[in-house]
DNA sequence: CAAACGATCGGCT
DNA sequence: GCCGATCGTTTGC
């Protein structure tokens, strides 16, 4: 997917519904040189201002949270327990904060360099565990979604949708509850 | 400046 | 299922 496409891909202002869609797109990486990649099998939305588990709930606006404001179509890349980053893909008008974590890929390509990068654990099932397979850190936060160095080819996905609710936002309150979690089977 | 807190993971019981 | 690692980010004094 060229940035073009992925900008207006990501412009909706319906981050869930894009959420859903996403799964089943192919996510790639190029990065010192490796090709790496993968089906993305989970997701997680942000929805923005009215979202106590998201980072800009009530329109936060941080040098961290910063890039959640701009157009859609960007990464927003943030580090997590001090260890872990954590890839989310920016969506909706400049403004509006709206993110989409990607919590999990079936891998494709790229096997032998993921396998150097992670170990021998499971590949690439959890938010951090992709990052790592796939070289991704604070480098590519603000990046354009469509770039040599990443970017996304549609798919359609094979299996089930399953919704639930999200992970380790406990402290959400009430949106804790809500579906936005998706997950092929 | 100090302190608390994680959108997690891996190891162990 | 529980627990510790580990540090960037945020907030409060």
């Amino acid at each position: 997917m060229e940035a073009s496409a992925a900008a207006d891909f990501f412009l909706s202002d319906d981050v869930v519904a894009l959420s859903r869609k996403l799964l089943g797109y192919r996510l790639y990486t190029r990065i010192d040189g490796a090709l790496t990649g993968g089906v993305i099998t989970e997701t997680e939305a942000y929805r923005g201002p009215e979202d106590r588990a998201c980072h800009a709930y009530q329109n936060r606006r941080t040098p961290r949270t910063e890039v959640m404001f701009h157009k859609g179509g960007i990464c927003y890349v943030y580090v997590c327990y001090g260890m872990h980053h954590l890839l989310n893909f920016v969506t909706g008008g400049e403004g509006l904060p709206h993110a989409i974590l990607i919590r999990a890929l079936a891998p494709l390509v790229g096997l032998d360099t993921m396998l150097a990068r992670r170990g021998r654990t499971p590949l690439m099932s959890g938010p951090a565990r992709v990052c790592q397979a796939l070289g991704i850190d604070k480098h590519l936060n603000g990046h354009p979604i469509g770039s040599q160095s990443l970017w996304l080819e549609a798919g359609n996905p094979q299996g089930t949708i399953v919704a639930g609710p999200r992970v380790g936002i406990d402290y959400a309150g009430e949106d804790r509850h809500l579906p936005w979690r998706f997950q092929l089977r």
